[in-house]
Parts: C-alpha cells; sequence; structure tokens
RNA sequence: GGUCUCGUGGCCGAGUGGUUAGGCAGAGCUCUGCAAAAGCUCGUACAGCGGUUCAAAUCCGCUCGAGACCUCCA
C-alpha cells in the first residue's frame, strides 16, 4: 500500500519502487504476436494486461513510450535446426505468400484488440522492417567474442558469455543444469554448446523468407528481433519489458544475453511478467489444440461455450484475478462476471443523477474518499487490480443505498458525488478500458417502451395485474428487463 | 531428473504476522399488488502435521496434492 507505484519485477523477485531514467517519461516494451494464426484467447488476456498498465502509467501523468513488435518473420520451430518456418508453413497450409499470412493475421490480431478495446501502443515495429539492425547486432557480437559463424548460420556463444555475464540471471537457471538438461535433445549439431542459440541462420534455398547478410542467406533467430527493436526505440537501458511468463526462458534470458554481450546493459530495469490463461483447469495453448479464440465467445461460438460474451465482460473476470496469478476461465466465471459488469455499470449510471445537499463533511464522505484512495493505492500496489475491483463493488453499494434512501443525500456533499463520478470513470472507462453494457442505441426504441410502460402504468393503476405482469413477463422473454423502482417510475434494461 | 510456483469458505478470487477483502450462489428480513432490482443481516474459510511468536492463512520444517518452466507458445 503506498501512494507511489510499486511493480513487481521479476528481474529482482521483489516488489520495487518504480522509478522512471527519464523524468515524467516511460519506455514500455512487449512482446507481440508471432502473426502466423489467430490469437487466442489467452493471447488477450496477456495485452489486456499490459494495455490496463499502460492506461494506469498514461493515467499517472507519464509520457509513455509503448512499444509492441510483431514477429513477422519466421523463426524456427525447434532447435535441430529443421528450419521449419511457422509463416512459410502456415502459407503453404493456407495456399498464401508468407506476407500475406502475415498480413491477414496482423490485420486480424489488431482487430481483436479493437474489439477488446485495448490502446495501440505507439510504435508497433515489425522484425522484417528490422533485418538490417539485427544483422548489424550479429555483427556486433562476434566483434566482442560472444558469437560465432558456422556454415552461414551465426550462434550466440553462452559459455563465453557466462565468464563476463550471468546467464540465467533472470530465469534462476544454472548453465550447468542447463547443459544436462538439454543432452538428450543434442543432435548433429553445429553449434559449439547445446546451450548456444541461433542469432541467424542459414536459409536453404526453398526458404522463400530470406535476406541477404555477411554470412549469406538466411533469416534472423527468433530472440533477436526484441533485443534490437527495444533498444532502437527506447535506448540501451529503458524502464520495462513485458511479455507472458512463458516468454521468461529462454526468450527474456536470451534477450538479456544479446543486450549485454552488445552494450553491456541488460535493456529493461524492470521485468513483468503476466501468467497464463487456463480452460478448464488446462492451458490453453495453440500446440494443445484447447484454444477458444476471442470472436468464439464474443458470439458464443464454441462448443464450450454457453452463450456470448461481451468482451468488457471477459476483461473484467481478468480484472479480478491479479495479473501475475494464473487464471482459470470456466462458464460459471463468465457468467458471475457478467453480473458484476452490469452492477458496476449501473452504480455508474445512478451517480449521474445524484446530487448532494450537505453543506459539511460527513460519515458517508470520509467512507467514500477511503475508498477512493484504497482504489489507487491498490493499483499503485503492483496494479493490483482485483482489489481496486473489491473497492469499486463498495462504492456501488453506497451509490445504491443513495439511491434506495437509506443513505440520504442531505447526507452526501457535491465534492462527494463528484468524487464517485471521477472515480468510476478514472477505473472503469479510462484506466481498465471497459465499456457500457449494451443500452438501447436508439431513441425510437426509447419512445416505444415509453408507450409500453405508460400502458403498464395504466394497467397497474387499475389493478389489472394480469395485463401489467403479461407485459413483463414478455418484454422479458425478448431480453427487455423492466424494472419498478420507487415512486412508480419504471426503467428497462437490454439483456 | 533440474528450477520454480501454488494449495483460502458451495464456486471464483484478494490478502503476507494482530484490523470486514470482493464477486457469484444460498438463508432470513425490508421494500413491492406480486416479482425483479436494491438495501440490511448471516455462514466465520485459509491442505495436513509440527515448530518459532504474546499473536500465523501470513515466517520455518516435513508430508500430501496441483501446476509451470527446462522444447515453439502471451
Amino acid at each position: 500500500m503506498s501512494s507511489e507505484l510499486h511493480i513487481y519485477n521479476s528481474h529482482a523477485r521483489a516488489k520495487e519502487k518504480f522509478v522512471p531514467i527519464t523524468k515524467d517519461h516511460v519506455g514500455l516494451y512487449v512482446c507481440g504476436p508471432t502473426v502466423y494464426s489467430e490469437p487466442h484467447i489467452g493471447n488477450v488476456r496477456t495485452f489486456s494486461s499490459f494495455d490496463m498498465i499502460y492506461r494506469y502509467l498514461k493515467f499517472l501523468g507519464y509520457k509513455v513510450r509503448y512499444v509492441r513488435n510483431i514477429t513477422d518473420a519466421g523463426h524456427l520451430t525447434n532447435e535441430r535446426g529443421e528450419g521449419v518456418n511457422r509463416m512459410e508453413s502456415q502459407a503453404k497450409l493456407e495456399s498464401l505468400e508468407p506476407m500475406e499470412i502475415v498480413q491477414k493475421y496482423t490485420v486480424n490480431f489488431h482487430t481483436v484488440m479493437n474489439l477488446f478495446n485495448a490502446l495501440p501502443p505507439t510504435i508497433e515495429p515489425t522484425a522484417t522492417g528490422h533485418i538490417v539492425e539485427q544483422i548489424e547486432m550479429v555483427e556486433k557480437l562476434i566483434e566482442n567474442n560472444f558469437a560465432y559463424e558456422v556454415d552461414g548460420s551465426v550462434y550466440f556463444d553462452v559459455t563465453a558469455y557466462n565468464e563476463k555475464h550471468p546467464y540465467g540471471e533472470l530465469s534462476g537457471r544454472k548453465i550447468e543444469d542447463l547443459v544436462a538438461g538439454y543432452r538428450d535433445l543434442d543432435g548433429q549439431d553445429e553449434k559449439r554448446n547445446s546451450i548456444d542459440f541461433a542469432l541467424w541462420k542459414k536459409a536453404s534455398p526453398e526458404h522463400i523468407m530470406q535476406w541477404r547478410s555477411p554470412w549469406g542467406m538466411g533469416f534472423p533467430g527468433w530472440h533477436l528481433e526484441c533485443s534490437v527493436m527495444s533498444t532502437k526505440y527506447l535506448g540501451q537501458a529503458f524502464d520495462i519489458h513485458g511479455g507472458g511468463m512463458d516468454l521468461k526462458f529462454p526468450h527474456h534470458e536470451c534477450e538479456i544475453a544479446q543486450n549485454k554481450g552488445c552494450y553491456d546493459k541488460g535493456g529493461a530495469r524492470y521485468w513483468m511478467h503476466t501468467n497464463m490463461l487456463n480452460f478448464n483447469g488446462q492451458k490453453m495453448s495453440k500446440s494443445f489444440g484447447n484454444s477458444i479464440l476471442p470472436m468464439e465467445f464474443i458470439t458464443g461460438s464454441h462448443d464450450l461455450l454457453d452463450k456470448a460474451y461481451a468482451p468488457s465482460v471477459i476483461k473484467l473476470l481478468f480484472l479480478q484475478t491479479h495479473y501475475s496469478s494464473e487464471l482459470d476461465i470456466n462458464i460459471k466465471g463468465l457468467q458471475d462476471a457478467e453480473k458484476a459488469w452490469k452492477r458496476l455499470f449501473e452504480a455508474k449510471q445512478i451517480v449521474e443523477t445524484l446530487a448532494g445537499t450537505a453543506k459539511q463533511k460527513t460519515a458517508t464522505s470520509d467512507k467514500i474518499s477511503e475508498l477512493a484512495t484504497a482504489c489507487s493505492d491498490s493499483m499503485n500496489d503492483d496494479f493490483n487490480t482485483a482489489k481496486v475491483m473489491a473497492n469499486l463493488f463498495e462504492l456501488s453499494s453506497i451509490v445504491n443505498s443513495m439511491k434506495g434512501g437509506q443513505i440520504a443525500l442531505n447526507d452526501v456533499q457535491e465534492q462527494d458525488i463528484a468524487l464517485l463520478k471521477k472515480t468510476f470513470t478514472d477505473y472503469l472507462i479510462d484506466i481498465f478500458g471497459l465499456t457500457e453494457p449494451k443500452q438501447a442505441q436508439n431513441d425510437k426504441l426509447d419512445e416505444v417502451m415509453d408507450v409500453v410502460i405508460s400502458l403498464r402504468k395504466q394497467a397497474r393503476e387499475n389493478k389489472d395485474w394480469a395485463t401489467s405482469d403479461k407485459i413483463r413477463d414478455e418484454l422479458a422473454e425478448a431480453g427487455i428487463q423492466i424494472k419498478d423502482g420507487k415512486d412508480g417510475d419504471v426503467s428497462y434494461s437490454l439483456n
């Protein structure tokens, strides 16, 4: 709990106070998607988490440069030199050019992130757009004796590097353990050591995606682009590097090694790792084939789902769990989140209609400002959105009490109402990026409903309960809920 | 095999030494013509065993259980 932002730095394995390198500015790099197929809902969790982090940093007043790459150069699917290129294999599968695959799934990724109301990064560089810089970095690593060339391919010399810098500092691995672990995977390798990783890979003639380099035609290794693009746009030392937990090793470990091998600096000061999303207890992953696509959630078109769920419902479900915890989603959780979503936004709506008349601070004023402060304290405590949500629910309760008369409005100040409005808007809209539940989209429906509601009102006045209940029940079947408030005011909402 | 994480009430899920997490579900009450919505109240949880402490879900040890990474993955 603090009024200053603290971040769990997975490199230090501790929560640390966040101090940017340049005052009022933050450099944030997040490993983006490999655009060879549609992102699944697990990918969306990661990028939603960083969207929330990006939004909050901006909310705090930082000028944020947010770089998230697009991996569009095919890298190896394994380290045995089989040269399988994901972009190319998918291209063959779909009978498209590799760059058509890249374009198709880049557009798809953007569409999905838009649906989930994620802000675009300020720079979204592509791997293929930075081949020259990647070659330069490889040359520098060779020059520094941390890399060697074998038959048109270049490898990072982990053993040589480990003499100067500790390899495994991020993931907590020891080089001996790694060597032991790799032994059985050793094939007819051209690498000096099994733990060495590719920086540049020689391309066989049938490879479509290949570039000219000092070592012949080839393509970059898969850890290289992030080192290159993060340092190019954010500097050799920058603030935050994020990504999914599964990238911690080897990807991020290799990034640090490349950076230190090149610049003597490891790049980011704070490393943030978001945790995985499970469905029914199992990690959702492309390689498990159990992934549900974002569009399948939104349309409800998947056998494991009972109905469609709005992107905000899914986001709210994410927010109720800390980003660094594993999250297992299931239908029950989605249904719960949907109700919670409606409850919060209803409170937000109600607060717009309230006016406080108290002249002085009251116990309610104190409670409201206490909860509002708790929200920012929780965010500052390593983005504890789950706790923020808890506080927002308590505020909703207060709002409902005001509407219901349990809390008198002459016991509330105008400033209290203003603070409520601000808190709901700040967190729900600006920081969490949630959207309102579906409202009546056109005025015509409002007019129609006015007629229906007044007919029902008439029936009720005549104690014609059969008619008034018929209207209510049939509207409910059509997905329109009638709510009778106090003093005869009637509202409706769409399911 | 190596490295690491976790085990919280019916379900989900915060919390790291002493204070109500919260949501959903359930029970009772208030309001209502009846409902719905909303409000109030309630269940009193921390895998097991042992230890440290005035005090432990929270620290230490052991046992059991679940999972992650070590190979492409967000």
